[in-house]
DNA sequence: CCTTAACTTCACAAATTTCTGAAAGAAGCG
DNA sequence: CGCTTCTTTCAGAAATTTGTGAAGTTAAGG
């Protein structure tokens, strides 16, 4: 069978690969609909769709893609364009900056060590559980420091590997 | 109002802290009772509470904290004993143990990264997609080795910080 | 301005998940 | 062995989440 569009692409690989990507990211928490929709557009030639295609491609109305783009965005997973001189509107993953927001959790964790400080305070940091809540949250905020300067020594290693890409 | 049970505890505070904490991993995509009756293990005296107990303070029933613990022992973030010579069970958490479960996901990475492996085979590796998903990839091949040595560390500093817990 | 092509919001139906009471299943103890 | 105490399983009620169609909003292009 030959194929026309993209190279080498034919439109079963490409869902196949999606529906399994967006599963496993499903599972480790992520709606359905955002999962599917990242997932496609990682695996679109140029990293780039447009409501429209997604939609198509998905099987899924116009609202569902509405609401999947707007917790990616929200997210940083996905950027959002406007096509000038056009009302429609394109998605896309920015290569390297989505795997930053998947590991970007700092909000999350602040939101964690907050919960732990408050906890130490009420407990009292001379009690046997308030310990246990004090090592925690120094075990978050050794964590946060720890993910930042992995985050330096992949950007390094990236360049090395795949230069600028 | 004078405390009896344990050092300066009372119910309110502890609940406080068990529910705040509790709706934070939620937040994060634990299911709810498993994230009740793991805060309320956190924040016990001991770190170890029986199943009534925590059906009784969490105001739950015995099958919701069974299906609670299954879940948390599955994920390895408490363990459960036998008093011996009884049928009573108790749970612990392991101070040390359970924040290396939480980081622990090199099964799912190893997942995410089959998807991908099975996607850049199938979308071929000289594509502009294939290339997005082969460093998508690298990233994760790179975090499950660098999360390693980071716990390492943590191991360390925590020993340096709170000497043998 | 009016039309039209997009995207977004909203109310609701459907599917899924969650928690419970009740019954069944283990295991100590007499 | 049978009784008693605790845990687990299971079916179903209740709550939550999810995706859609339809109406609403915005902005380009005549």
């Amino acid at each position: 069978m030959t194929e026309s569009a993209g190279a080498g692409r034919d439109a079963e690989s490409v869902s196949k690969f999606v529906e399994s990507f967006a599963a496993q990211l499903v599972e480790a928490g992520m709606q359905r609909m955002a999962a599917r929709v990242f997932a496609a557009l990682l695996a679109s030639d140029k990293g780039v769709l447009t409501s429209a295609e997604l939609g198509d491609q998905l099987q899924i109305s116009p609202a569902a893609v509405s609401g999947a783009v707007r917790y990616l965005a929200q997210t940083h997973m996905v950027s959002r364009e406007r096509e000038p001189g056009s009302r429609r509107e394109r998605y896309r993953v920015h290569g390297d900056q989505w795997y930053e927001a998947l590991t970007n959790r700092e909000a999350v964790l602040k939101r964690w060590e907050a919960a732990l400080r408050e906890g130490v305070n009420s407990l009292g940091g001379d009690t046997p559980a308030g310990r246990r809540l004090a090592e925690t949250l120094a075990f978050f905020e050794f964590i946060e420091v720890e993910v930042a300067s992995m985050m330096e020594r992949w950007r390094e290693h990236r360049e090395k590997t795949f230069g600028q890409g």
